[in-house]
RNA sequence: GGGCGCGUAGCUCAGCGGGAGAGCACCUCGUUGACAUCGAGGGGGUCACAGGUUCGAUCCCUGUCGCGCCCA
């Protein structure tokens, strides 16, 4: 017995363990090992993640499409697993280390470390997959990945060895995105330019060969500067060429204030004549731009900051070459201060000075790490790189030809913009936690990368033999101990970018390089799901390394799908506070509820601003069909097994089997076009206001009446809709639909394993184009039987006689509305002038129409009676005959109302048919509609004066 | 500065070259044989603005205004 009420988080940890124990998840079922298969991969969350709203939509998203395609037949591999989350994942177990005030990551050392990692990893590592569960997501778990497997971490080894060898991969000096904070490298990708109210400071360079005075212009240059603190490390002027004020001094030198060092002016497209004094310094050492005019100008390099962003001066030989007597002096006094600390140092002596012309306020953009939140310092060190753009090529060409499509299709445009201009990524972090760089080092510097220790060890090693550096006997001995190559050989201590790892997700989770039977079967994968956000750091970069390791894109749909924003339209951000807790959601209405709302709001190319309200709504949907199960259920609705829903023969039966097909293709359809939203109304509609609003009102004579074929065949009709409900309800509502099935009936298997409802009103003229053109019986069949072959349940006269059913009782709710007759009075209908047809669908839906509409009894006349309230119902008049209950004049505004709306419509139709360049130009089937209108409004038109002077008549 | 997108009912949003839609909110009525997490009925929009294309524009094009995001 079904409950009055229904409990979402009772049945969905039932249904959770039913579809566990019977691996209805599992790829590669026994019975589906000659289906095609459906393969998606799961955007691995971060190890340290816990479920956020991008992940509840993204993953309800992609669950839609596999139980769809599950039920559709297909053998699906929904392949999971969590992201090492490198920075993330080390900050986090460093706090821990903090909170318990234990020594830190550098006193323990980094075998410990990572250890201790490993340890967390274990305990609480697995948070995020629970909650994917719990949400639904029909994940084969059983094949969870983690982007540090044994496995994966192969793959990322091969990879790496392979890119270097081919010189896609190779270390390189040169500016980089630094963190003082975290003290690593990151890429263009993790640093976020924000805005910041800063200064510009207008400095005065003397020129080297006048005397400096601050009240003679003509003594210096003015260059305007948003960082005076890296003046330390200027090594040169640059104007614009074309910049007439400073022509003359082009190959001229200035002297660098405080410090004394000569440095020349430079002529460079560069510097921009608009902007500050036209005049700029150039600081190769600690700006992206200014490195670029140095290399071209041939110009040192002069860092004067160290790691932590602090002033680097004693000892610095750069920085010191060929400075005059004293300056050693402000190195040591500025030296170890922290940049900001210094800007206001430098800026102090330099007004001191005479040096400093003005300030001006300026805001501009200011690079910030998106983990640490500190100023980004460009910096000049060592890195890894990849090739991105000669990798990007075969990426372009992919998307460019078809082979992989962005849905919505203009995110395409992103992706080649930005494939179009991408930078060498820099791909080494100077983090433990990650795959350690398969790289070692010999004394001298050399690089030996090797997928292993012991190869790389022995390429090192016989390399230094045959140098005779070393002898063969000592190469043997520091072959067999590692102790003993100590010092001699080392390891790059640096880990790769995580994102690194991710790009290889489509195969690497199929067992690439190990093992590539799954990789024959799964890959390519069908479909990516995933959110605008990481196109570039990660949808690009799997194109990048699946065309090149596989030769083939990753997948060939890409479904981009919004952001989730808070009611205000705000990113949700836990700095914001602005966060809604998937979860907290799922305990107050269900995973269902959450699940369909998500889905009913994933408009393609819109962002989502979700408000619990529309949670609860969905929540009422879920308690809506409960009750209509449960109201099936007392009624004794059950279907036979051989019954065929084709064979009905009641009319209300024929169409509810209509409505099913066309909730069946809507559904269908708009699953295959990506458009969740679609499915979700469709789906909503056909529920509430078709099964539960029409079908079951009408159904409910016949099931409270006597026994008889029509109520053994409606009993088992309401079974047969239900349970269809139920499976195109399945990818949206799993858990409720699950449920009911399993209580309904006594079920040969669940529902999440049955087959999907095949499409009514046959299949798509391309679809049997393509059956006919590709089944064994080629040409013995026409489309269009094979069509009819699959069930066509299309049956407009039952869609005729049902409209008409309801036409008529809403009519005359609305008109009993309108005159505040009460639920309690029931009135006689006087049907006038009645065709054949109308009499013959009257006294079928006597009794139905009685109680909806809430009438006394119906009868049939030449004519209505005076004075009654008449209506029209198509075509025909439907009269209440109301005299002494109604207000005459009400009913006269109301009758009035109406004609006016009729002739409102025949004169803008008229206006239409009676543009000639309309009727020649558009198309026929338009002109013919225009027409129909037209009639049918002026047979309404005449049966509302007709109905005025009755009225008129009985005043 | 470049790119993308959005301004449709009070709110959140669909739609789209041929008679303006949904959910929620609101108003009226309702304990009729599943459901008050419900039922019935109703009000409410010059589809941001201005031009253009078209027989016809909320929809296509251009511009303006307002808002958001991405990149430099």
């Amino acid at each position: 017995m079904i409950e009055k009420n229904y409990q979402p988080a009772d049945i969905e940890t039932r249904m959770a363990r039913l579809w566990e124990e019977a691996g209805a998840f599992k790829a590669g079922r026994p019975e589906r090992r000659d289906a095609r298969p459906f393969t998606v991969v799961i955007p691995p969350p971060n190890v340290t993640g816990s479920l956020h709203m991008g992940h509840a939509l993204n993953n309800t998203l992609q669950d839609i499409l596999c139980r769809f395609e599950r039920m559709r037949g297909r053998d699906v591999l929904w392949q999971p697993g969590t992201d090492h989350a490198g920075i993330a994942t080390q900050m986090v177990v460093e706090r821990q280390l903090m909170e318990r005030q234990e020594p830190g990551r550098r006193d323990m050392g980094r075998a410990k470390f990572l250890e201790r990692v490993w340890q967390w990893k274990a305990e609480s590592g697995g948070v995020i997959v629970n909650q994917l569960k719990r949400l639904g997501a029909s994940c084969d778990w059983s094949r969870e990945r983690f982007t540090m497997d044994e496995g994966l971490s192969r793959a990322v080894a091969k990879v790496f060895v392979e890119l270097h060898r081919e010189g896609l991969i190779y270390k390189d000096k040169r500016l980089v995105n630094w963190d003082p904070k975290l003290l690593t490298a990151i890429s263009d990708l993790e640093v976020q330019q924000i805005e910041v109210k800063g200064s510009l400071w207008y400095l005065r360079y003397p020129l080297q060969d006048k005397t400096f005075n601050p009240k003679d212009p003509a003594t210096f240059v003015v260059v305007a500067t948003t960082r005076p603190e890296t003046m330390l490390g200027d090594t040169a002027v640059a104007v614009n060429p074309d910049d007439e004020r400073y022509t003359d001094l082009i190959g001229n030198h200035v002297v660098l204030p405080l410090v004394g060092r000569k440095i020349p002016i430079v002529a460079d497209e560069y510097s921009d004549p608009e902007k500050g004094s036209g005049a700029v310094k150039i600081t190769p050492a600690h700006d992206f731009n200014d490195f670029e005019v140095g290399r071209r100008h041939g110009l040192p390099q002069i860092s004067v900051l160290d790691q932590e962003g602090c002033l680097a001066l004693v000892d610095n030989e750069d920085y010191l070459r060929g400075l005059p007597e004293g300056a050693s002096q402000l190195a040591e006094e500025l030296h170890g201060v922290d940049r900001f600390a210094a800007r206001k140092l430098i800026v102090a002596r330099l007004e001191d000075f005479g040096f400093l012309e003005r300030i001006e306020p300026n805001t501009h953009m200011v690079p910030h790490g998106d983990r640490s939140g500190v100023v980004i310092e460009p910096y000049l060190t060592d890195q890894w790189y990849v090739d991105a753009h000669t990798m990007a090529q075969p990426a372009i060409a992919a998307v460019r030809s078809g082979a992989t499509a962005f849905v919505p299709k203009n995110w395409e445009k992103t992706y080649f913009e930005w494939m179009e201009n991408i930078q060498p990524w820099c791909i080494s972090r100077q983090l433990w936690w990650g795959h350690q760089i398969p790289a070692w080092y010999g004394p001298d510097g050399k690089v030996f990368v090797a997928e292993t220790e012991e190869e790389a060890v022995g390429n090192a090693l016989g390399y230094y033999v045959e140098r005779e550096v070393i002898t063969p006997e000592q190469g043997d001995e520091m072959a067999r101990d590692p102790d003993k190559r100590e010092g001699f050989i080392t390891r790059d201590e640096d880990v790769l970018d995580t994102w690194f790892s991710s790009a290889l997700w489509p195969f690497s989770t199929l067992g690439w390089p190990d093992d590539e039977t799954d990789v024959q079967r799964h890959y390519p994968t069908d479909v990516l799901v995933t959110g605008f956000d990481i196109i570039f750091f990660w949808v690009a970069r799997m194109m990048m390394m699946g065309m090149h390791f596989m030769k083939d894109v990753p997948f060939p749909t890409v479904y981009i799908h919004a952001l989730v924003r808070d009611e205000k339209g705000a990113k949700m951000s836990k700095s914001k506070g602005n966060v809604i807790d998937p979860l907290h959601l799922i305990d107050d209405y269900g995973a269902d509820a959450l699940r369909f709302t998500l889905a009913a709001m994933a408009a393609q190319g819109r962002d989502i601003k979700l408000a619990s309200q529309r949670v609860e709504g969905y929540r009422n949907f879920a308690t809506k069909l409960w009750n209509a199960c449960r109201f099936a259920e007392m009624n004794g609705c059950a279907l036979p097994a051989d019954f065929e829903a084709t064979q009905a023969t009641q009319t209300l039966n024929r169409w509810i089997a209509h409505e099913t097909g066309r909730a069946t293709r809507e559904v269908t359809e708009a699953i295959e076009a990506y458009r969740f939203n679609d499915a979700a109304a469709s789906i909503y509609r056909f529920v509430w206001n078709v099964y539960c609003d029409w079908y079951l009102e009408l159904a409910k004579p016949v099931l409270m009446g006597e026994e008889g074929a029509a109520k053994t065949e409606t009993l088992a009709m309401v079974a047969w809709a239900r349970d269809e409900i139920l499976k195109l309800l399945h990818p949206f509502m799993p858990f409720i639909s699950e449920e009911l099935w399993a209580m309904t009936a006594k079920r040969d298997g669940l529902l999440v394993l049955t087959e999907w409802p095949r499409k009514a009103g046959g299949m798509t003229s391309d679809e049997a184009v393509m059956m006919a053109t590709t089944s064994p019986n080629d040409g013995l069949l026409p489309p269009v039987l094979l069509a009819l072959d699959t069930g066509d349940f299309s049956d407009p006269a039952a869609e005729a006689e049902i409209g008409w059913v309801v036409d008529l009782v809403t009519a005359i709710r609305s008109v009993r509305a309108e005159m505040n007759i009460t639920p309690a009075t029931l009135t006689p209908l006087v049907l006038a002038g009645a065709s054949e047809e109308t009499r013959g669908r009257a006294q079928r839906w006597n009794d139905v129409v009685r109680r909806m509409a809430r009438l006394g009894d119906i009868s049939f006349a030449d004519r209505p009676p005076e004075g009654a309230v008449q209506l029209l119902v198509r075509g025909e008049v439907a009269a209440l005959p109301l005299k002494g209950v109604i207000d005459l004049s009400a009913e006269k505004t109301r009758l009035d109302k109406e004609l006016a709306k009729a002739e409102a419509d025949i004169k803008r139709v008229d206006a239409k048919l009676g543009n000639e360049k309309f009727v020649a130009n558009a198309p026929e089937e338009i002109v013919e509609e225009e027409k129909e209108k037209r009639e049918a409004a002026v047979a309404r038109k005449t049966k509302i004066i007709e109905a005025l002077e009755r009225l008129k008549n009985a005043a």
